[in-house]
DNA sequence: CCTGAAATAATATAACC
DNA sequence: GGTTATATTATTTCAGG
């Protein structure tokens, strides 16, 4: 990964559907290694996918709520079948394992708060959860996918990782 | 907005390198009217843009930090250079106006944790924060840029909002 | 608003230096 | 890495339901 992948992973970061040529251009190559790079990236797996961006507000996701969740049991076992359960909802767009004070947080996604509860009812149900504590976002200031590129460790010889 | 687009709004939230005409052919269409579907769709912002997802891990931004705030000041002038100044940090991925105890939370990627402290200087040496506690995430468990479609108000008469 | 055909323009992809 | 073909797709147009 050089200079080079670096200023197309940003390009593509932003805007998905720059052509090929547009790209090449922009990053100073001709089109051809252009597109061998970003086929590279993609098999190495830099690159994950292509989606499409909607706008919450549009398909009626106004809410985010955060969850923070304590467990009663910490096996992995436990943690297979949380994280199977919080896999079915669609409302869970994030979810981590935290250190600390919290061993779960969850992002979820829904229209309003009666919304919010009803996913909440169903989840407590599924699942044996100690401790619920639930945020409530007013606002979503700033939201990107784009995933900073200035720690990237840049290499003469591309390798994978 | 009807069934059909709900169909192709959960098939481009999976992968936007669908051609048209395969589109099409899932959701029951011929190609024209499904593209102008999706111009439309375009149009009205509910497709907000097209990016390519790439792995964290492989562009060394393994760690995210959650990073609740308190302020001092909850002026409105503040937090438009508050708003300002997090807008600069690549690092802050999200960033969200909470309800309740907390005044902002943001979501911070970093590959480590000596960068996040960096980040963290930075950031409270440009604005004047109150309280700020910082959680760490051990494991990202599920991560999606997919919204819950579930929650759409069909519509025989596409309307706009 | 839909189907389907058909023509054109843009782009991706492949072959070759 | 570049240039030049070729194959795919997107995009537009048209006739008709």
């Amino acid at each position: 990964m050089d200079r080079l992948d670096k200023k197309i992973l940003r390009l593509l970061q932003e805007d998905a559907t720059l052509a090929v040529a547009d790209i090449a251009k922009r990053v100073g190559l001709s089109t051809t290694p252009c597109w061998r790079r970003i086929q590279k990236l993609e098999e190495e797996g830099v690159i994950k996918r292509r989606v499409a961006i909607l706008d919450p507000a549009k398909v009626n996701a106004r809410v985010t709520v955060f969850v923070s969740i304590r467990v009663a049991s910490h096996s992995a076992e436990w943690l297979r079948r949380f994280s199977e359960v919080v896999g079915e909802f669609p409302e869970v767009v994030e979810f981590y394992r935290m250190s600390g004070d919290v061993d779960y947080l969850l992002r979820v996604v829904v229209p309003d708060i009666a919304a919010y509860d009803a996913v909440y009812q169903r989840l407590i149900q599924k699942i044996d959860i100690r401790d619920v504590s639930s945020s409530f976002a007013m606002e979503q200031i700033k939201y990107t996918t784009q995933m900073p590129l200035d720690y990237l460790v840049l290499d003469k010889d591309s390798r994978e990782s």
